[in-house]
DNA sequence: CTGAAAGCGCTTACAG
DNA sequence: CTGAAAGCGCTTACAG
């Protein structure tokens, strides 16, 4: 399967009689040419039909205009929308994108740092799956590589961000709850480790108002943290028993918590999700107890999905801009690569409560 | 942000003592080096943080060992999956993959297609938005680029290609619901014109059991053959009245379509939509209108979507298996690349039909 | 405005 | 096994 036909600029200069710098030139768009030259190479092209080798002008320029993305899921509705709203000025800009997942996997996410410089992308977006050890982003900075944090940020990473105000948001969402009479409001959260000194810990000295480093937690850590201040505000204890924790990015680890939690004695009243995969565990739990919302239990979802619009009731919910979040971080990182040297920025882009039916008031 | 600490292999060699032939054939896993100097290259390749340059690689071997892929719109559920089968396979095989979206516009696939040919990509698995014309297809095939077409034909182009068997699938989803007793079936599907003489003479043909070029229809027009074929088989007319054309991919459009028909005297008993945007537009009608599933309509939904499982009642849907399909198609891609050379084959993957509560028995 | 020459960072025959 | 040299397909100073 050999390519025929494949023309390069030295066939066309010949086909047009001119050098081979002068038909890079009007080719590539870059230098002067008298309009007699640019049409001979112009007509050239076309019968050759030559299509530029990016590779070699990438060489050459030090310049690919590809953007790298490591995501953790593309398959997973927030990674998928937010790739749409990077894809979006990417092509905008005429860049490709280059795009890998690393399954909130750490070794597989420097792998795919690795495999994206080695491709020599032009800058990286990175949700990263570890907020403390991170070497291989540290040295991407060094390099002088442009790159993003979307979702999650860095201990100690310096650069350009965007990400939801996970702790105003859950607060918002769980006040809301104390605000229609709930006062046994349950919690699912990923909360994977990651050596935080553990849920029990993290606990203690959260529900102590103990200043911690909040900037740097992992979302559902962070939506926790929203939870627990809603809970000192409003002068309410936090129940240990509530704070379920499944551990991984699992709908089934999810379903099993929820499930336990709600066939124990002295059930919540209503119960605050994480995340869509948290959300879509806890549906199945519900449907499978055969639990009515709100009659039953009361519900907040964190993330907006489709069909939480059209399922009866309507579930309420906090929508984050997962488009506009994508859109962002890929301006942020054009912006880097066109030479822009503002101090590192942190987006915090405000997430939506959207009221429907899944609130009964108490 | 100039790049520091970029070694390159002449950087290497030097360090090292040797030649950058030798340099390179280490650090490439090409050709023989002795055991001694090849320590010694490794050594300088660690200390002066050498990162190969693959664009470099590429322009001298002719591979780039990426993938190529234009998709619809990454944030579809049938996209998002059957991309994260093509990752699933490109990364094992160490390849990268460049994502573009066409939004079902041929200019907007054109130019994609252009953008990754530049780039180079060692193939492409394109889900095109034109089955008839598709010129820059079979360009790509006559400069002997890997072609693998997903889910959609094109009119003469002998390429690799998955898909499901649309026809089959909705075949039997409407012989469910006949069988169930349903005599007013109503069919919610995109239909894109498409040049192909307008629904009118589709439907004249179909039902007369004109033998149609199937293979090469846009899928929501073989579903709708699908479902033609169920009614003849069973005996049964069909009413134009009850084949809905939403007329583009918008949940919207459905939505309308569905409102304007179940708000009509003698609306159906059951609704069959053929894609995954259907069913939400659907869905939303229903919502609206205030009906119930399945006391109010029956319902099947071509694509099996997260919330099915969960809703009250289950939604009975065809699943078709997205992942797989991405998975079947970059494994034959790489095939390709790989110079293998079968004759152009068609993978057709079974649906399956995923019974729960949403039929009623008349 | 135009061309000859060098060079981007690698790999690939070709001698030895 | 190893090195000098050429070359992949472009762009970029540098003269003229």
């Amino acid at each position: 399967m050999a390519r025929i036909n494949k023309a390069t600029i030295a066939d066309v200069a010949r086909a047009a009689g001119v050098s081979t710098a002068t038909a890079g030139r009007v080719l590539g768009g870059y230098g002067y040419t008298s309009e007699e030259k640019k049409e001979q190479v112009f007509k050239a092209a076309q019968t050759l039909r030559y299509q530029p080798n990016a590779l070699a002008r990438s060489l050459i320029t030090g310049k690919t205009r590809t953007l790298g993305v490591v995501a953790g899921d593309i398959q997973n509705p927030f990674y998928a929308s937010a790739l749409r709203g990077i894809s979006n000025v990417a092509e905008a800009n005429g860049f490709g994108l280059l795009i890998t997942n690393s399954d909130e996997d750490q070794a597989k996410e420097i792998q795919s740092v690795e495999l994206l410089a080695q491709k020599q992308v032009d800058g990286l977006i990175v949700t990263t799956s570890d907020t403390r050890k991170a070497r291989h982003l540290h040295n991407l900075r060094a390099m002088g590589v442009p790159l993003v944090l979307l979702d999650r940020a860095v201990v100690g990473l310096m650069v350009d961000r965007v990400a939801t105000d996970n702790i105003a948001a859950a607060e918002q969402a769980v006040r809301h709850l104390i605000a229609a009479g709930h006062r046994q409001i349950g919690i699912v959260a990923e909360l994977v480790d990651e050596e935080s000194g553990g849920l029990d810990v993290f606990l203690t000295r959260a529900v102590a108002g103990d200043p911690m480093e909040s900037e740097t937690l992992y979302p559902s850590w962070q939506r926790l943290l929203g939870y627990i201040r809603a809970h000192r505000i409003e002068g309410l204890p936090v129940d240990p028993r509530l704070t379920l924790r499944a551990g991984s990015y699992s709908a089934l680890a999810a379903q099993v918590v929820v499930s336990r939690l709600m066939t124990a004695p002295h059930p919540p009243t209503a119960l605050f999700t994480t995340d869509s995969t948290m959300s879509e565990g806890t549906m199945r739990a519900l449907a499978e107890l055969n639990l009515s919302i709100p009659q039953d239990l009361s519900l907040i979802c964190f993330d907006d999905l489709d069909w939480m619009s059209f399922h009866r009731p309507g579930v309420t919910s906090i929508a984050q801009p997962h488009l506009a979040m994508g859109e962002a971080a890929a301006r942020m990182l054009l912006e880097r690569i066109r030479g822009e040297n503002y101090p590192p920025r942190t987006v915090l882009m405000p997430a939506e409560l959207i009221e429907r039916g899944s609130v009964a008031r108490l």
